[in-house]
DNA sequence: CATAAAATCGAACGCGCGTTCGTTTTTCAT
DNA sequence: ATGAAAAACGAACGCGCGTTCGATTTTATG
């Protein structure tokens, strides 16, 4: 049984690669076969349908995801720092992605319309992430890094915005710079936050923890 | 031949309808054939092969977007007005199309890694906006209504991050307020560039083009 | 009204797709 | 080493697609 196990994520791995340059919905499993020198009836019977393979695709690319961006953001200590690597990571991994393309965008655009089991895996992938970044953005209010004025999905709306602008950018109109303008425009969206009375440098966050002992924050009353 | 232009254009458009629900690639003879009641061969003949179909639906669909987005904010006085104008016509069509979908946004994703004649023509329609909005932007700095240190292609970038946020939020996450959030963010864009100096309601502005008399400011020496 | 031209049709073709199924090969615990 | 279980195969099916082509209907003009 061991070397089914093997095949199997080998298959997943090539229709992720697949799936980055064509999109979900460009995956075929006569490709996938041929990158494999395999069967398409060998691919085929891993996965029983075209798509639970997708679905598997899918699952695969948010566990990277979540490995390399979300994960090794949150040592970062909370407030402005966390939401910087969170944005910085995500940038980072969309420009290796430039190269092939995104499935997160590419997926969005597709399945907008297009109802069922991976329209639904898709948009819990995508409505987690942002529940993420707007829990490192509530952090960053309660330590006064950002103002208290900030509405946190606003915030959210926005950034995932300039990531999308940096795919086209980079993707259709074979922009240069579109990773700089993008990491530009987080600068001064964040700027333009920006608490003046209590510089994000400051160390009085650890004093803060102090007065309020109990562990977690999030959910203030609504 | 007056029956062949009719039908031409009966063709088209209901090709933009399907094109907008199902995006370009998604465009299928048999289907527009079998929406206006005719065979798949007579409505291949006007065109002779599906890419000219295509070719066809996106020019139409720039010329409406001129003709319901850009012409009319060029009424608007230089400066904000008329900047403002563009982005909120340009949300208005977005949110109009955001029942059926939008074929400059499905296309970018679909087309950004198929070179042909298609993508082509979509890459000259974007650049063509951008560049009427940068455009708009420069009028703007020179009226002194935004800050001379504005970029103006990182607030086209940002803009259109916006533009391509509130299309993710409302199409894939059924975001009922994705449009508001989209005004928002303009709106505080517009805020953080804004020149504090001369507010945008002062009339210097015809003051400043007497002074200047030549009429195109267009393309300051760079 | 006749008639050439234009428009539309119906049937068929080749193609690649996902999927099915019986067969064959490989794997692996005994 | 052996035999059952697992894995991979090859051929075929049905489907919808864009496209072709000759026949047929409709249009517009003298």
């Amino acid at each position: 049984m061991r070397k089914g196990e093997q095949t199997h994520a080998a298959i997943v791995a090539a229709a992720l690669e697949l799936a980055a340059a064509d999109s979900l919905e460009g995956l075929t499993i006569g490709r996938i076969a041929e990158q494999l020198h395999m069967s398409k009836a060998g691919v085929f019977a891993h996965f029983g349908s075209r798509e639970e393979l997708q679905i598997a695709v899918l699952k695969e690319y948010e566990r990277r995801f979540i490995e390399g961006v979300l994960l090794p953001s949150l040592k970062e200590p909370r407030g402005l720092p966390r939401l910087r690597a969170m944005y910085s990571r995500w940038i980072d991994r969309l420009s290796v992605e430039i190269e092939k393309g995104c499935v997160f965008v590419s997926g969005a655009v597709e399945y907008d319309d297009r109802p069922g089991p991976i329209r639904d895996l898709l948009v819990g992938m995508i409505r987690s992430w942002q529940r993420e970044l707007v829990r490192a953005i509530k952090q960053a209010i309660e330590v006064g890094h950002l103002r208290s004025t900030t509405d946190p999905y606003q915030l959210v709306f926005a950034m995932h915005g300039l990531v999308l602008a940096v795919h086209h950018d980079a993707r259709l109109l074979h922009s240069k710079d579109s990773v700089t303008r993008g990491r530009v425009g987080f600068a001064q969206l964040i700027e333009a936050h920006r608490n003046v009375d209590q510089p994000e440098s400051s160390h009085i966050r650890h004093h803060k923890r102090k007065e309020k002992p109990n562990g977690t924050v999030r959910r203030p009353a609504p």
